[in-house]
DNA sequence: GTCTATATCTGGATAGAC
DNA sequence: GTCTATCCAGATATAGAC
Protein backbone atom coordinates (compact mmCIF):
# COMPACT_ATOMS: atom_id res chain seq x y z
CA UNK A 1 0.00 0.00 0.00
CA UNK A 2 1.61 3.31 -0.55
CA UNK A 3 1.27 6.29 1.19
CA UNK A 4 -1.00 7.89 -1.65
CA UNK A 5 -3.84 5.38 -2.01
CA UNK A 6 -4.19 4.91 1.60
CA UNK A 7 -4.56 8.88 2.04
CA UNK A 8 -6.84 8.71 -0.72
CA UNK A 9 -8.99 6.05 1.03
CA UNK A 10 -8.94 7.57 3.80
CA UNK A 11 -9.39 11.79 2.87
CA UNK A 12 -11.96 11.30 0.93
CA UNK A 13 -14.49 11.01 3.74
CA UNK A 14 -13.42 14.08 5.58
CA UNK A 15 -16.79 15.89 5.04
CA UNK A 16 -18.18 11.83 4.72
CA UNK A 17 -16.52 11.51 8.23
CA UNK A 18 -18.30 14.08 9.85
CA UNK A 19 -21.85 13.02 8.45
CA UNK A 20 -20.99 9.23 9.54
CA UNK A 21 -20.60 10.99 13.08
CA UNK A 22 -23.43 13.24 12.97
CA UNK A 23 -25.74 10.13 12.03
CA UNK A 24 -24.15 8.07 14.74
CA UNK A 25 -24.51 10.76 17.22
CA UNK A 26 -27.90 12.07 15.75
CA UNK A 27 -30.01 11.13 19.00
CA UNK A 28 -28.04 13.41 21.47
CA UNK A 29 -27.53 15.98 18.72
CA UNK A 30 -30.66 19.15 18.78
CA UNK A 31 -29.60 20.45 15.35
CA UNK A 32 -31.90 18.51 12.87
CA UNK A 33 -30.57 20.32 9.04
CA UNK A 34 -27.63 18.10 8.59
CA UNK A 35 -25.32 20.34 6.43
CA UNK A 36 -25.40 22.97 9.14
CA UNK A 37 -24.88 20.02 12.45
CA UNK A 38 -22.32 18.40 9.99
CA UNK A 39 -20.02 21.58 9.33
CA UNK A 40 -20.34 22.38 13.11
CA UNK A 41 -19.38 18.71 14.65
CA UNK A 42 -16.49 19.89 12.20
CA UNK A 43 -15.30 23.09 13.90
CA UNK A 44 -16.13 21.69 17.35
CA UNK A 45 -14.43 18.70 16.85
CA UNK A 46 -11.08 20.18 15.66
CA UNK A 47 -10.71 22.30 17.50
CA UNK A 48 -11.66 20.28 20.90
CA UNK A 49 -8.77 17.99 19.27
CA UNK A 50 -6.53 21.07 18.73
CA UNK A 51 -6.90 22.58 22.69
CA UNK A 52 -6.90 19.18 24.47
CA UNK A 53 -4.15 18.48 22.81
CA UNK A 54 -2.43 21.10 23.71
CA UNK A 55 -2.90 21.22 27.68
CA UNK A 56 -5.51 18.28 28.05
CA UNK A 57 -9.22 17.69 28.17
CA UNK A 58 -10.35 19.08 31.79
CA UNK A 59 -7.88 21.66 31.14
CA UNK A 60 -10.04 23.44 27.88
CA UNK A 61 -12.77 25.80 29.23
CA UNK A 62 -16.06 25.80 27.04
CA UNK A 63 -15.30 29.82 26.93
CA UNK A 64 -11.93 28.55 24.98
CA UNK A 65 -13.79 26.04 22.64
CA UNK A 66 -16.42 28.96 21.81
CA UNK A 67 -13.60 31.07 20.51
CA UNK A 68 -11.79 28.19 18.84
CA UNK A 69 -14.43 26.96 17.33
CA UNK A 70 -16.33 30.11 16.48
CA UNK A 71 -19.42 29.36 17.73
CA UNK A 72 -21.01 30.56 20.89
CA UNK A 73 -21.14 28.68 24.08
CA UNK A 74 -24.88 28.75 23.67
CA UNK A 75 -24.73 26.99 20.39
CA UNK A 76 -22.19 24.41 21.56
CA UNK A 77 -24.57 22.76 23.81
CA UNK A 78 -27.19 22.10 21.23
CA UNK A 79 -24.71 19.68 20.09
CA UNK A 80 -23.84 17.50 23.53
CA UNK A 81 -25.40 18.28 26.69
CA UNK A 82 -22.59 18.55 28.86
CA UNK A 83 -18.15 18.36 28.49
CA UNK A 84 -18.64 15.27 29.24
CA UNK A 85 -20.72 13.84 26.60
CA UNK A 86 -17.95 15.41 24.10
CA UNK A 87 -15.46 13.63 25.28
CA UNK A 88 -17.31 10.51 25.00
CA UNK A 89 -18.62 11.29 20.97
CA UNK A 90 -15.08 12.48 20.02
CA UNK A 91 -13.17 9.44 21.80
CA UNK A 92 -15.91 6.75 20.75
CA UNK A 93 -15.51 8.07 16.93
CA UNK A 94 -12.03 7.56 16.80
CA UNK A 95 -12.13 4.40 18.17
CA UNK A 96 -14.58 3.25 15.80
CA UNK A 97 -12.92 4.32 12.91
CA UNK A 98 -9.92 3.20 13.73
CA UNK A 99 -11.15 -0.59 13.86
CA UNK A 100 -13.17 -0.35 10.88
CA UNK A 101 -10.17 1.28 8.77
CA UNK A 102 -7.83 -1.77 10.32
CA UNK A 103 -10.18 -4.52 9.85
CA UNK A 104 -11.03 -3.52 6.18
CA UNK A 105 -7.03 -3.31 5.27
CA UNK A 106 -6.29 -6.91 6.25
CA UNK A 107 -9.24 -8.61 5.04
CA UNK A 108 -8.91 -11.33 2.17
CA UNK A 109 -4.99 -11.17 2.62
CA UNK A 110 -4.02 -14.59 3.65
CA UNK A 111 -0.26 -14.97 3.52
CA UNK A 112 0.85 -14.25 7.25
CA UNK A 113 3.83 -12.28 6.24
CA UNK A 114 2.46 -9.72 4.18
CA UNK A 115 -0.58 -9.42 6.61
CA UNK A 116 1.33 -8.37 9.31
CA UNK A 117 3.42 -5.73 6.90
CA UNK A 118 0.04 -4.84 5.83
CA UNK A 119 -1.41 -4.07 9.66
CA UNK A 120 1.52 -2.34 10.80
CA UNK A 121 1.56 0.04 7.79
CA UNK A 122 -2.22 0.73 7.90
CA UNK A 123 -1.62 1.23 11.47
CA UNK A 124 0.86 4.07 10.96
CA UNK A 125 -0.76 5.68 7.70
CA UNK A 126 -4.15 5.89 9.35
CA UNK A 127 -2.60 7.35 12.73
CA UNK A 128 -0.51 9.85 10.83
CA UNK A 129 -3.71 10.98 8.83
CA UNK A 130 -5.79 11.19 12.42
CA UNK A 131 -2.71 11.85 14.60
CA UNK A 132 -4.88 14.31 16.62
CA UNK A 133 -7.64 11.64 17.10
CA UNK A 134 -5.18 9.04 18.43
CA UNK A 135 -3.50 11.02 20.49
CA UNK A 136 -6.63 12.28 21.81
CA UNK A 137 -7.62 8.92 22.43
CA UNK A 138 -4.80 7.62 24.05
CA UNK A 139 -4.37 10.52 26.39
CA UNK A 140 -7.85 11.14 27.75
CA UNK A 141 -8.76 7.44 27.77
CA UNK A 142 -7.76 7.54 31.85
CA UNK A 143 -10.19 10.75 31.86
CA UNK A 144 -13.51 8.54 30.42
CA UNK A 145 -16.00 7.84 33.29
CA UNK A 146 -15.98 4.13 34.17
CA UNK A 147 -17.96 2.65 31.57
CA UNK A 148 -16.44 4.17 28.36
CA UNK A 149 -13.23 3.57 29.99
CA UNK A 150 -13.71 0.03 29.82
CA UNK A 151 -15.24 -0.01 26.49
CA UNK A 152 -11.84 1.67 25.31
CA UNK A 153 -9.98 -0.76 26.45
CA UNK A 154 -11.89 -3.39 25.53
CA UNK A 155 -10.98 -1.98 22.04
CA UNK A 156 -7.47 -1.37 22.56
CA UNK A 157 -7.13 -5.17 23.60
CA UNK A 158 -9.04 -5.94 20.57
CA UNK A 159 -6.89 -4.39 18.05
CA UNK A 160 -3.89 -5.62 19.96
CA UNK A 161 -5.29 -9.16 19.29
CA UNK A 162 -5.60 -8.58 15.26
CA UNK A 163 -1.91 -8.86 15.78
CA UNK A 164 -1.82 -11.59 18.15
CA UNK A 165 -3.79 -13.98 15.67
CA UNK A 166 -1.66 -12.88 12.93
CA UNK A 167 1.60 -13.81 14.24
CA UNK A 168 -0.79 -17.67 15.34
CA UNK A 169 -1.24 -18.16 11.59
CA UNK A 170 2.45 -17.64 10.74
CA UNK A 171 3.54 -19.87 13.40
CA UNK A 172 0.81 -22.58 12.30
CA UNK A 173 2.36 -22.26 9.06
CA UNK A 174 6.08 -22.47 10.23
CA UNK A 175 7.08 -19.15 9.09
CA UNK A 176 7.02 -17.37 12.60
CA UNK A 177 9.46 -18.47 15.20
CA UNK A 178 7.48 -20.22 18.68
CA UNK A 179 7.41 -16.76 20.59
CA UNK A 180 5.23 -15.25 23.38
CA UNK A 181 2.33 -13.95 20.54
CA UNK A 182 1.06 -11.83 23.27
CA UNK A 183 4.06 -10.36 24.09
CA UNK A 184 5.18 -9.68 20.73
CA UNK A 185 1.96 -8.04 19.62
CA UNK A 186 2.01 -5.50 22.66
CA UNK A 187 5.65 -5.41 21.56
CA UNK A 188 4.20 -4.19 18.13
CA UNK A 189 1.31 -1.97 19.58
CA UNK A 190 4.11 -0.26 21.60
CA UNK A 191 6.38 0.90 18.51
CA UNK A 192 3.24 1.73 16.25
CA UNK A 193 2.05 4.19 19.43
CA UNK A 194 5.43 5.74 19.96
CA UNK A 195 4.97 7.28 16.53
CA UNK A 196 1.91 9.40 17.49
CA UNK A 197 2.70 10.15 20.56
CA UNK A 198 6.42 10.86 19.88
CA UNK A 199 5.68 12.18 16.58
CA UNK A 200 7.76 15.59 17.15
CA UNK A 201 10.57 13.64 18.08
CA UNK A 202 10.22 11.37 14.70
CA UNK A 203 9.58 14.86 12.24
CA UNK A 204 12.56 16.54 14.34
CA UNK A 205 15.32 13.83 12.63
CA UNK A 206 13.22 13.67 9.53
CA UNK A 207 11.57 9.84 9.98
CA UNK A 208 8.94 9.56 7.61
CA UNK A 209 6.02 7.53 8.26
CA UNK A 210 7.39 5.07 5.11
CA UNK A 211 10.76 4.60 7.03
CA UNK A 212 9.36 4.49 10.44
CA UNK A 213 7.15 1.15 8.53
CA UNK A 214 9.97 -0.36 7.22
CA UNK A 215 12.20 -0.12 10.56
CA UNK A 216 9.34 -1.67 12.84
CA UNK A 217 8.95 -4.36 10.04
CA UNK A 218 12.24 -4.89 10.12
CA UNK A 219 12.68 -5.41 14.20
CA UNK A 220 9.79 -7.04 14.04
CA UNK A 221 10.77 -9.84 11.23
CA UNK A 222 14.17 -10.15 12.63
CA UNK A 223 12.64 -11.41 15.78
CA UNK A 224 9.59 -13.32 14.33
CA UNK A 225 11.05 -15.29 11.54
CA UNK A 226 12.42 -18.66 11.77
CA UNK A 227 16.56 -18.92 10.42
CA UNK A 228 15.67 -20.13 6.93
CA UNK A 229 13.26 -17.63 5.82
CA UNK A 230 15.06 -14.61 7.48
CA UNK A 231 18.06 -15.80 5.22
CA UNK A 232 15.63 -16.27 2.25
CA UNK A 233 14.86 -12.75 3.09
CA UNK A 234 18.29 -11.43 2.63
CA UNK A 235 19.90 -9.03 0.03
CA UNK B 1 21.02 -7.68 38.51
CA UNK B 2 18.79 -9.10 40.63
CA UNK B 3 15.52 -7.29 41.40
CA UNK B 4 16.25 -7.68 45.06
CA UNK B 5 19.28 -6.21 45.41
CA UNK B 6 17.92 -3.64 42.95
CA UNK B 7 14.93 -2.73 44.95
CA UNK B 8 16.99 -2.72 48.15
CA UNK B 9 19.54 0.06 46.09
CA UNK B 10 16.59 2.06 45.90
CA UNK B 11 14.19 1.23 48.78
CA UNK B 12 16.14 2.10 51.52
CA UNK B 13 15.53 6.04 50.45
CA UNK B 14 12.30 6.22 50.57
CA UNK B 15 12.34 7.96 54.04
CA UNK B 16 15.60 9.40 52.65
CA UNK B 17 14.46 10.24 49.05
CA UNK B 18 11.54 12.47 50.65
CA UNK B 19 14.00 14.26 52.67
CA UNK B 20 16.13 14.55 49.68
CA UNK B 21 13.25 15.90 48.12
CA UNK B 22 12.58 18.60 50.94
CA UNK B 23 16.33 19.82 50.50
CA UNK B 24 16.03 20.30 47.20
CA UNK B 25 13.17 22.35 47.09
CA UNK B 26 14.08 23.58 50.20
CA UNK B 27 14.02 27.47 49.16
CA UNK B 28 10.05 27.36 48.14
CA UNK B 29 9.02 25.49 51.55
CA UNK B 30 7.99 27.85 54.48
CA UNK B 31 7.66 24.81 56.41
CA UNK B 32 11.21 24.74 58.81
CA UNK B 33 11.40 21.97 60.89
CA UNK B 34 12.55 19.40 58.73
CA UNK B 35 11.02 16.17 59.82
CA UNK B 36 7.37 17.39 60.16
CA UNK B 37 7.78 18.89 56.28
CA UNK B 38 9.29 15.92 54.90
CA UNK B 39 6.24 14.00 56.54
CA UNK B 40 4.20 15.76 55.18
CA UNK B 41 6.05 16.35 51.11
CA UNK B 42 5.77 12.04 51.86
CA UNK B 43 1.82 12.26 52.26
CA UNK B 44 0.91 15.74 49.90
CA UNK B 45 3.24 13.52 46.96
CA UNK B 46 1.92 10.44 47.30
CA UNK B 47 -1.84 11.96 47.64
CA UNK B 48 -0.93 14.09 44.23
CA UNK B 49 0.15 11.28 42.22
CA UNK B 50 -3.02 8.54 42.73
CA UNK B 51 -5.60 11.29 42.52
CA UNK B 52 -3.65 12.34 39.16
CA UNK B 53 -2.89 9.21 37.97
CA UNK B 54 -6.56 8.32 38.32
CA UNK B 55 -7.99 11.47 36.67
CA UNK B 56 -5.26 13.68 35.73
CA UNK B 57 -3.53 16.78 37.75
CA UNK B 58 -5.36 19.49 36.05
CA UNK B 59 -9.01 17.86 37.07
CA UNK B 60 -8.05 17.31 40.90
CA UNK B 61 -9.05 20.36 43.53
CA UNK B 62 -7.16 21.47 46.25
CA UNK B 63 -10.06 19.94 48.36
CA UNK B 64 -9.65 16.87 47.09
CA UNK B 65 -5.54 16.99 47.44
CA UNK B 66 -6.66 18.31 50.79
CA UNK B 67 -8.96 15.33 52.07
CA UNK B 68 -6.21 12.54 50.54
CA UNK B 69 -3.51 14.10 51.81
CA UNK B 70 -4.72 14.96 55.61
CA UNK B 71 -3.65 18.70 55.32
CA UNK B 72 -5.75 21.31 55.30
CA UNK B 73 -6.11 23.61 52.32
CA UNK B 74 -4.32 26.74 53.94
CA UNK B 75 -0.93 24.32 55.21
CA UNK B 76 -1.00 22.94 51.79
CA UNK B 77 0.20 26.52 50.49
CA UNK B 78 3.05 26.12 53.26
CA UNK B 79 4.45 23.72 50.61
CA UNK B 80 4.03 25.28 47.72
CA UNK B 81 2.82 28.29 46.13
CA UNK B 82 0.86 27.48 43.18
CA UNK B 83 -0.85 24.55 41.97
CA UNK B 84 1.79 24.65 39.04
CA UNK B 85 4.65 24.63 41.50
CA UNK B 86 3.76 21.60 42.84
CA UNK B 87 3.29 19.70 39.68
CA UNK B 88 6.58 21.24 38.96
CA UNK B 89 8.06 19.91 41.66
CA UNK B 90 6.89 16.53 41.85
CA UNK B 91 8.15 16.40 37.58
CA UNK B 92 11.34 17.57 38.26
CA UNK B 93 11.53 15.39 41.72
CA UNK B 94 10.88 12.41 39.27
CA UNK B 95 13.19 13.22 36.41
CA UNK B 96 15.93 13.91 38.68
CA UNK B 97 15.85 10.46 40.53
CA UNK B 98 15.58 8.93 37.45
CA UNK B 99 18.64 10.11 35.11
CA UNK B 100 20.42 9.53 38.68
CA UNK B 101 19.93 5.77 39.31
CA UNK B 102 20.25 5.34 35.71
CA UNK B 103 23.62 6.57 34.98
CA UNK B 104 24.75 4.94 38.28
CA UNK B 105 23.73 1.80 37.22
CA UNK B 106 25.96 1.51 34.12
CA UNK B 107 28.48 3.63 35.97
CA UNK B 108 32.05 1.29 35.27
CA UNK B 109 30.24 -1.48 32.99
CA UNK B 110 32.37 -2.09 29.84
CA UNK B 111 31.21 -4.77 27.46
CA UNK B 112 28.60 -2.58 25.53
CA UNK B 113 26.16 -5.78 25.87
CA UNK B 114 26.25 -5.70 29.35
CA UNK B 115 25.72 -2.32 29.78
CA UNK B 116 22.05 -2.41 27.57
CA UNK B 117 21.38 -5.33 29.32
CA UNK B 118 21.97 -3.52 32.34
CA UNK B 119 20.47 -0.24 31.36
CA UNK B 120 17.55 -2.11 30.31
CA UNK B 121 17.32 -3.82 33.21
CA UNK B 122 18.00 -1.01 35.77
CA UNK B 123 15.00 1.00 33.73
CA UNK B 124 12.32 -2.00 34.05
CA UNK B 125 13.15 -2.18 38.19
CA UNK B 126 13.58 1.71 38.85
CA UNK B 127 9.88 2.08 37.07
CA UNK B 128 8.45 -0.77 38.58
CA UNK B 129 9.59 0.91 42.29
CA UNK B 130 8.64 4.16 40.77
CA UNK B 131 5.67 3.34 39.31
CA UNK B 132 3.28 6.16 39.99
CA UNK B 133 6.27 8.88 39.41
CA UNK B 134 7.13 7.52 36.00
CA UNK B 135 3.83 7.24 34.90
CA UNK B 136 2.51 11.00 36.02
CA UNK B 137 5.59 12.66 34.90
CA UNK B 138 4.90 10.91 31.30
CA UNK B 139 1.16 11.87 31.56
CA UNK B 140 1.57 15.58 32.58
CA UNK B 141 4.61 16.44 30.62
CA UNK B 142 2.45 18.21 28.06
CA UNK B 143 0.30 20.42 30.87
CA UNK B 144 4.03 21.91 32.57
CA UNK B 145 4.56 25.32 31.42
CA UNK B 146 6.95 26.45 28.05
CA UNK B 147 10.25 26.17 30.11
CA UNK B 148 9.78 23.27 32.23
CA UNK B 149 8.33 21.47 29.07
CA UNK B 150 11.33 21.78 27.02
CA UNK B 151 13.31 21.05 30.51
CA UNK B 152 11.65 17.28 30.43
CA UNK B 153 12.12 16.77 27.15
CA UNK B 154 15.64 17.76 26.97
CA UNK B 155 15.94 15.06 30.07
CA UNK B 156 13.59 12.25 28.08
CA UNK B 157 16.35 13.00 25.17
CA UNK B 158 19.31 12.62 27.10
CA UNK B 159 17.88 9.15 28.59
CA UNK B 160 17.72 8.08 24.82
CA UNK B 161 20.91 9.27 24.07
CA UNK B 162 21.95 7.16 26.74
CA UNK B 163 20.80 4.09 24.58
CA UNK B 164 22.17 5.53 21.39
CA UNK B 165 25.89 5.57 22.79
CA UNK B 166 25.69 2.44 24.12
CA UNK B 167 24.17 0.93 20.73
CA UNK B 168 27.45 2.86 19.10
CA UNK B 169 30.00 1.71 21.09
CA UNK B 170 28.83 -1.98 20.18
CA UNK B 171 28.79 -1.09 16.50
CA UNK B 172 33.09 0.25 16.53
CA UNK B 173 33.33 -3.26 18.42
CA UNK B 174 31.79 -4.64 16.00
CA UNK B 175 29.33 -6.74 17.83
CA UNK B 176 26.36 -4.61 16.65
CA UNK B 177 25.10 -4.21 13.60
CA UNK B 178 25.19 -1.30 11.26
CA UNK B 179 21.84 -0.20 12.00
CA UNK B 180 19.86 3.36 12.63
CA UNK B 181 21.16 4.19 16.21
CA UNK B 182 18.49 7.04 16.73
CA UNK B 183 15.45 4.71 15.92
CA UNK B 184 16.56 1.96 17.44
CA UNK B 185 17.66 4.04 20.60
CA UNK B 186 13.82 5.05 20.37
CA UNK B 187 12.26 2.26 20.17
CA UNK B 188 13.90 0.32 23.18
CA UNK B 189 12.72 4.08 24.80
CA UNK B 190 9.45 3.31 23.62
CA UNK B 191 9.19 -0.90 25.05
CA UNK B 192 10.68 0.89 28.75
CA UNK B 193 7.81 3.38 28.46
CA UNK B 194 5.10 0.63 27.88
CA UNK B 195 5.64 -0.90 30.64
CA UNK B 196 4.36 1.30 33.04
CA UNK B 197 2.30 2.83 30.83
CA UNK B 198 0.26 -0.43 30.22
CA UNK B 199 1.14 -1.80 33.66
CA UNK B 200 -2.31 -3.22 34.22
CA UNK B 201 -2.31 -5.37 30.56
CA UNK B 202 0.96 -6.47 31.62
CA UNK B 203 -0.10 -7.69 35.36
CA UNK B 204 -3.22 -8.88 34.33
CA UNK B 205 -1.25 -10.98 31.77
CA UNK B 206 1.34 -12.20 34.96
CA UNK B 207 4.09 -10.75 32.88
CA UNK B 208 6.80 -9.76 35.75
CA UNK B 209 9.42 -7.40 35.43
CA UNK B 210 11.78 -9.86 35.33
CA UNK B 211 10.44 -11.46 31.65
CA UNK B 212 9.82 -8.37 30.41
CA UNK B 213 13.67 -7.32 30.60
CA UNK B 214 14.30 -10.80 29.54
CA UNK B 215 11.97 -10.25 26.50
CA UNK B 216 12.83 -6.47 25.50
CA UNK B 217 16.71 -7.72 25.80
CA UNK B 218 15.86 -10.80 23.34
CA UNK B 219 13.78 -8.31 20.93
CA UNK B 220 16.61 -5.94 20.81
CA UNK B 221 19.32 -8.51 20.69
CA UNK B 222 17.82 -10.36 17.78
CA UNK B 223 17.82 -7.11 15.58
CA UNK B 224 21.18 -5.62 16.71
CA UNK B 225 23.66 -8.75 17.20
CA UNK B 226 25.97 -9.41 14.05
CA UNK B 227 25.05 -12.63 12.63
CA UNK B 228 27.87 -14.57 13.76
CA UNK B 229 27.45 -13.44 17.28
CA UNK B 230 23.48 -14.20 17.57
CA UNK B 231 25.27 -17.68 16.55
CA UNK B 232 27.55 -17.81 19.70
CA UNK B 233 24.75 -16.49 22.05
CA UNK B 234 22.55 -19.74 21.13
CA UNK B 235 21.88 -22.24 22.75
C1' DG C 1 -30.23 27.64 14.95
C1' DT C 2 -27.52 30.90 17.12
C1' DC C 3 -26.61 34.54 20.14
C1' DT C 4 -26.20 37.32 24.61
C1' DA C 5 -26.94 37.53 29.23
C1' DT C 6 -27.05 35.45 33.39
C1' DA C 7 -27.76 31.95 37.16
C1' DT C 8 -25.25 28.95 39.85
C1' DC C 9 -21.48 26.65 41.50
C1' DT C 10 -16.66 25.17 41.97
C1' DG C 11 -11.87 26.22 41.94
C1' DG C 12 -7.58 28.30 43.57
C1' DA C 13 -5.78 31.17 46.82
C1' DT C 14 -5.45 34.09 51.25
C1' DA C 15 -6.19 36.08 55.96
C1' DG C 16 -6.21 35.60 60.57
C1' DA C 17 -7.48 32.73 64.68
C1' DC C 18 -5.37 29.28 67.30
C1' DG D 1 2.55 25.08 61.62
C1' DT D 2 -2.13 24.20 60.91
C1' DC D 3 -6.97 25.12 60.58
C1' DT D 4 -11.39 27.54 59.35
C1' DA D 5 -13.68 30.81 56.95
C1' DT D 6 -13.99 33.40 53.06
C1' DC D 7 -12.92 35.95 48.73
C1' DC D 8 -13.64 36.14 43.99
C1' DA D 9 -12.27 34.65 39.36
C1' DG D 10 -13.69 31.64 36.23
C1' DA D 11 -16.19 27.36 35.31
C1' DT D 12 -20.46 24.86 33.40
C1' DA D 13 -24.89 25.22 32.03
C1' DT D 14 -29.46 27.51 30.92
C1' DA D 15 -33.02 30.98 29.44
C1' DG D 16 -34.96 33.71 26.36
C1' DA D 17 -34.29 37.29 22.59
C1' DC D 18 -33.64 37.28 17.78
Amino acid sequence: MTPDTFKDLVTLSREEMYREFYRRHRHRIKIKKEHVAVGNLMRISEATLTLSNQKGFSAMSMRDLSSASGLSIGALYSYFSSKDELLDMIQQESLQLATRVLDSSIAGIDDPQRKLRRAISAHLHLSEIMHPWFFFSYMETKNLKKDARRNAIDIELRMENVFAEIIAEGQRSGIFRDVCRSLTAAMIKALLQDWYLKRWKHSRREVTVESYAAFVVEVVESYLLTRSATEGQET
